[in-house]
DNA sequence: GCCAACGTTGGC
DNA sequence: GCCAACGTTGGC
């Protein structure tokens, strides 16, 4: 089992939004990198670090779980969609994403300040200079120490 | 709202 | 295949 972290704009599908329908198609990824470890590396039961960015304050606020294997992402191609590619042609598998369900929501949001001052999450991706990739894999101490955080 | 960092596009 | 221009992400 892999653990990953999957950003998303509370203001858009929040953590709470997840709990509510208990299960969501974790739709609108248009990076192929982003898509590639969705179709490629991650299989149903993976863990997830739900992220909340573009937030006050961004930081983690739940875990979720992968229940899907990859599959198309509809939204590609219906011009209603948010995320409508206007060159996806329909049925096209060139998005894809896997379906996600709830875990749990933390007490309280783990900072992204936090996060870089805890020594043990000094390696994660979600520190690098630049990194906006909004799937990417995290190792499973990190994943580990966060819950840990998050639970009290 | 600003802007650094990055990914994508398209002319050549 | 290079690279400048552009669009997007996301912290602040």
């Amino acid at each position: 089992m892999r653990h990953w972290l999957m950003k998303s704009e509370p203001e858009s599908f929040s953590i709470d939004d997840l709990k509510r329908g208990g299960k969501t198609a974790w739709t609108g990824v248009r990076n192929y990198q982003a898509r590639n470890f969705m179709r490629d590396n991650m299989t149903a039961g993976d863990l997830v670090l739900f992220y909340h960015s573009n937030a006050e304050p961004a930081g983690v606020a739940g875990v979720a779980r992968v229940c899907s294997a990859a599959h198309m992402d509809e939204t590609a191609w219906d011009a209603k969609s948010e995320f409508h590619d206007l060159k996806a042609k329909k049925n096209s598998t060139v998005w894809m994403c896997v379906d996600v369900e709830f875990v749990e929501k933390f007490p309280r949001v783990i900072t992204l300040d936090e996060i870089r001052a805890e020594p043990k999450l000094s390696g994660m991706l979600l520190l690098k200079r630049g990194m906006r990739l909004s799937v990417q894999p995290v190792d499973a101490a990190h994943f580990e120490a966060i819950c840990r955080m998050g639970e009290c």
